[in-house]
Formats: structure tokens, C-alpha cells, sequence
DNA sequence: CTGAAAGCGCTTACAG
DNA sequence: CTGAAAGCGCTTACAG
């Protein structure tokens, strides 16, 4: 039998002790590198714990050293829907949660994933489990109130993605503001157009609301007219953004020189309807997006947009959790800066292309 | 001062039971809705536990009960591209992981992601790791070696995804062997084409190496010919399909009648390299993809493929987990039917279209 | 350098 | 129905 005779239940550190002929202390010391066991101790421990195939419980040493080494994520996201058509929305939490990860896993902590659906109930209760296994929360946007935010958060550190600080918890969001004036500065001063739209996001977006309001003051600033408002509204998704051009275009609306969309997603929607209806972009209308997600590039004609640093997000969001967990501070607003991309849908030719 | 005086460190169910005036053994009855405690007794502890915002430590309920009701998922994934172009791969992956997530939603587990990057170090010790942390694993494909995959099994419960079954561990997968017997019926009896060509896809893979073995068998049994091999070795992405299909072309070799992709990736770069000589699809060389990732439908023409459950391939990987953590037996070899979606790249008519 | 022992925050028989 | 106590598997002062 060359099977080592295992103990009954799961392995643990005593049957590394035991056999390696050590105390439980030692094994652990050799595993953590703590103090300076004489090298045939370490030897043995290593070999022992080799030979079971030993991994140390991680609840355990949670419990004993008050680090779980996990943090939690929660993120809202489509419910049933297995191939929605709406594919770019994934990849966009995907990408912050890729530098989420790539950032945790630098500190040696592993990620814990606790979607939400949007219509779950009881959010607050899977979102204070997921807190409960985890030395931090990263909570996307507006899944629940603030106050219980803060509540939370006196609980156990949160950092909140892309909306707006709440007292307690930490923040890092994409400076919306900045983003959306320079792109408004490009159509109004490169371009000379002076009658805008703004085709929005889901209303009760903190995101959307911040980009309304820079459009508007930049525009007011260099003169230019914007329209906005609720014939105006769409909800991020390209369906909505083809819906509200839809619905301009028959009620007999004329349209502004250049519509700016509060999204990449919403910008492919309404250029799709654009060209149903036989108008070309840009000659005739330029239309712009925000988030320069991967498709952006190969639209027709390419889209003009903003790039938000979304893998930076991530990794800035973990930053400042790993921060507040092993020094108990971290900063409690963080603004990332924004790209202006400029691609054809504005206008612009080919040549002068970003990439 | 409406701040209820918080104890110094963090919140504890003694906090709660002082506070309710009852045991600790009652807040956890309560909690955990064992027992029949008095409904007075209910009240306080519920009442307690809402005013001091109290949430169980979940590596101590662990520790306690021997349940983490954490999954661990170690998917392989790209490194440092933000943005990569083979966006798709992701996606994929994605749909996967929501299958898991939504399927361990349901029994109150939360999903521990350790992703590892393709020229990590050490990636067993991560496994390792992961597993630590969790009531089971779930692995995708060959992360680590099969001997390493048997002696973690002994640790913990492991399912590997869409790869062979290993001893010790139980295994998910999609029928690749009848979706590419499907395809190849499809385009030899029903188009009549009878000389293929199978693009493969990483030779290393398993699930390569099967659709590579059905498609010269089932070519056989209907008198077809296929090319496969070193000069046909592409690599599962857009760019190793395009490649091959230009060395073909430089080379001035005659291509089949249809090409046969490993997956869709393949085929999207394949088509890409054949329409920049001129060749039309499918009219001079039809090709097939494998997989049905989203943009497949939306290519030039719609791509035939083979679409694989993968949300379903990531419920049935947490069942069969969840049966053997629970029960202490689950299924060591799940295999899951594939679909023939029959578009527009094989040569059928547009009417014909699958969706 | 190393071992015996306490303690991390829960759950759950075991008495009452 | 409820409380006192043991125990889950580790880590880490504290002695030696």
C-alpha cells in the first residue's frame, strides 16, 4: 500500500506535527516564515507536510489571525438572459474586476464574487453575508441605500465603484466631469457645432447624472445649445439608445448637429437607427460615446469616445481597501482620470484617429 | 448621542446576547433558525442583532460547523492586456462563471475566484490555496497536472470543466464528440462537400484532441477526406486561424471545400484571412466554428457552429459539487449534449438560419 | 529554537 | 426553551 496511512477526518496541523515529530507551533511556523525554526526542523515540517498533501484551513487561520485574506465583490448583474445581446456590458465588469484581481492576488488575497440580480430581494442581506467572509467589500455603484452603506461599513471597510462617496465608506470612481467637458470642447471649438443632444443613461444613475451636468455647464460656457431632458432619455443599453432616436425621428424632431450618448452602448443603438433612417454620421449628425469599450473601435464609423481607465478602477478600488485594512486609512474619494478619444463618429477624418 | 455605545473591537455575538440579554447560544438558535426559542426570545436577539448592525464572521461559522458555503473557481486567464482583442474569450469564460454563480446563489455558497495568469509561477500553491478557503473547487481544464489534481481531490471536493476525467476528481464537459459528428454529417451529406479541413486549436487541449478525433472518424464513415495536422495547427484564437489559412494559401496549396474551425475564434480569423485573398464564404470555402459565441451570429455570413451550454456547464459543475460536499458522492463524469446552429458559413440559405 | 496553552467567534450536543 | 461548555484548526505571545 504505498498510500500513506491517512487520519480519519480532514488533514490538519497535528497530523503535521505528529508526523514530522514537532509541535503544532513549529509546523506553523515553517509555514509562515515566522521566527527562525534550525533547518532540519524546517526540513522535516516541509517534508511532512509534502508527503500528506497538507493545506493549512483558511477559516481557520482567518479566525486566529483576524485576516481572512478575501475580498469581497458585489456587482449587479443580468438575471437569466444566457446570451444577452447586450454582450459589452459583461466585458466592461469584467475588466474592473480584472484589476481587482490582478491587485489582490499581488497582496495574496483572493476575490469573493457575490452578484446580485437585478431583480433579487433582499440585496442588503447577501451583501452583509458576502461582507461577513470578507476582510473588505467592493460594492458596485447604487445596489443599496447609502445609510446602509454606512452601517456597513462601521462594520467592515467598503470602497464603492463609480458613484458618489457616503460618509463612512470609500470611493473611486472615473472623473465623469473632465471627461465629458473636453469631449464637449472637441464637438463645440475643433468642430464648431453648436446644438447638441444628450441621449442619457438610466436616470437615477449617479454616473449619468454627473455627465448631464457637465455637458451642460460646458456648453453653456462656450455658447452652445444642448438638448436634454425626457425625450431625451435612454438607459444605457444600445435598445434604449436606438429607441429614443426613433422616437425624435417621428415625431418629426430635427435633430442637433451632434449627440452625445451617454454611453458606447447607447451610442451603437443610435447610430443604428441613424442609418435606418438614412442619415449618415457624421456627415449629417455626429454621435459620440463614453467608455471606449472594445467594439468602439470598430464601429462605422468609428466611435469617438471617452476612455475610462476601467482595469485602473479595479486595481485602485483594491488599493485603497488593502490600505484601510492593513493600516486602518485610505483615501476616501479617488478620481481617475479619463481619455478623450478621438475617432471619426465626431467628424474628424480618418488620419487623426486614436487608437 | 444616538450612537449606541459600540464595544471596542468588532461586533460579536456576545455583543448581541448582552445586549439582548440572553445566551449566546440563543443569538446563534436564532440566527440560524435551529431550535424553537420563545418568540420574546426571538424578538430581543432580532431586535439586538438590527440595532448593532451585527453580522456573523463567517470564518468562525466555518470553523464552527465545517462549512465555508464558499466555491472556489481557478479559471486560466491572459495577463496583462487591458483589452485585448480576442474580447470573446472572456466572455466565454463569463458565461461559465454565471452559470456557477447563479446555481451556488441558490444554496446560499458565494463564489472565491483565484484566477491564474498563463505565465503564473507556482500555480498549484494558488490552487492550493483557493481550496484552503473553500468547501470545493472547480478547476478548468488542465490547470495543473492530473497526478497534483488526484491529491488535491483528497483534500477537497474538484470538478474539472470540459476536461478528461481525472482519478479522485469528477469532471463536466460538453459532447464534443457528437457536435462534431453533427457538423460533419451536416456538411458531407447534406451540402456533399467531401474534403474537409480541420483548423485545430491548441494541441495540448482535450477538447481540441476530441473534436480533432471525431471529425476524422465520422469524415471516414461517410468517404470524405479531411486535412488536419501540423500544417493545419492553429491555436484557438483569431490570429493562429488567419495564420494558418495564409501559410495555406502562400504555400499554394488548394484548400478543401470546407474548413472545419476548432472553435469560433478560429473561424472568425479564418474568414478574415480568406476574404483579403478574394475567397468567398461559403461559396469557394464554406467554414464551420465551434462554440456559438455571441458575435457568431453576427458575422458575414452568420457562422454554422456548435453551440455548448456553457451556462449550464457551470450549474452542473456546481450540482455535481455541491452533491458530493453535501452527500459525500456526485458524478465523476458529466457529459452535457451539444447543439448543430445551422447559419449561413456552411452554405445554407438564410432562411434556414438557427438563431 | 521550541513547546504548552490561550484565544480567535462561532455552533451544537448536553444538562437542566 | 435555554445556558454553560466543549470544540472547530489555526497563530502567537509566553516560558523555557
Amino acid at each position: 500500500m504505498p498510500e500513506p496511512k491517512r487520519p480519519k477526518g480532514p488533514l490538519t496541523i497535528y497530523d503535521v506535527a505528529s508526523r514530522a515529530g514537532v509541535s503544532i507551533a513549529s509546523v506553523s511556523r515553517v509555514l509562515n516564515g515566522q521566527g527562525s525554526p534550525r533547518a532540519a526542523t524546517r526540513d522535516r515540517v516541509l517534508q511532512a507536510v509534502r508527503e500528506l498533501g497538507f493545506v493549512p484551513d483558511g477559516a481557520a487561520r482567518a479566525l486566529s489571525n483576524g485576516l481572512k485574506e478575501v475580498v469581497g465583490v458585489v456587482f449587479r448583474r443580468g438575471d437569466e438572459t444566457p446570451f444577452p445581446d447586450e454582450d459589452e456590458s459583461f466585458l466592461f465588469i469584467d475588466v474592473i474586476y480584472r484589476g481587482i484581481d490582478l491587485a489582490a492576488r499581488r497582496q495574496g488575497f483572493d476575490v469573493l464574487m457575490g452578484s446580485v440580480g437585478f431583480n433579487d430581494g433582499n440585496v442588503e442581506a447577501r451583501v452583509a453575508a458576502v461582507g461577513g467572509k470578507a476582510d473588505g467589500l467592493i460594492l458596485h455603484d447604487r445596489m443599496i441605500p447609502a445609510t446602509s452603506i454606512t452601517r456597513l461599513a462601521s462594520l467592515v471597510p467598503v470602497v464603492t465603484l463609480a458613484g458618489t462617496p457616503v460618509p463612512g465608506a470609500m470611493n473611486v470612481r472615473c472623473d465623469n466631469d473632465e471627461g465629458m467637458r473636453q469631449l464637449v470642447r472637441h464637438l463645440v471649438l475643433d468642430h464648431g457645432y453648436n446644438e447638441l443632444g444628450y441621449l442619457s443613461g438610466r436616470i437615477d444613475s449617479p454616473d449619468n447624472h454627473a455627465r448631464a451636468k457637465a455637458i451642460e455647464a460646458e456648453a453653456k460656457a462656450h455658447g452652445a445649445q444642448v438638448a436634454i431632458g425626457h425625450d431625451w432619455q435612454g438607459d444605457y443599453s444600445a435598445a434604449g439608445g436606438a429607441r429614443v432616436i426613433s422616437g425624435l425621428l417621428e415625431s418629426g424632431r430635427k435633430l442637433p448637429r451632434a449627440i452625445v450618448c451617454a454611453n458606447d452602448q447607447t451610442a451603437l443603438g443610435a447610430m443604428h437607427a441613424l442609418g435606418r433612417r438614412g442619415l449618415r454620421v457624421p456627415q449629417d449628425v455626429a454621435v459620440t460615446g463614453f467608455d471606449d469599450v472594445p467594439v468602439a473601435r470598430h464601429l462605422h464609423p468609428p466611435l469617438t469616445t471617452v476612455r475610462q481607465p476601467m482595469q485602473e478602477l479595479g486595481a485602485m478600488a483594491f488599493a485603497v481597501l488593502y490600505s484601510k485594512i492593513s493600516t486602518g486609512r485610505g483615501d476616501s474619494d479617488v478620481v481617475l482620470p479619463v481619455q478623450l478619444i478621438v475617432r471619426e463618429s465626431c467628424g474628424c477624418a480618418a488620419a487623426e484617429n486614436g487608437r
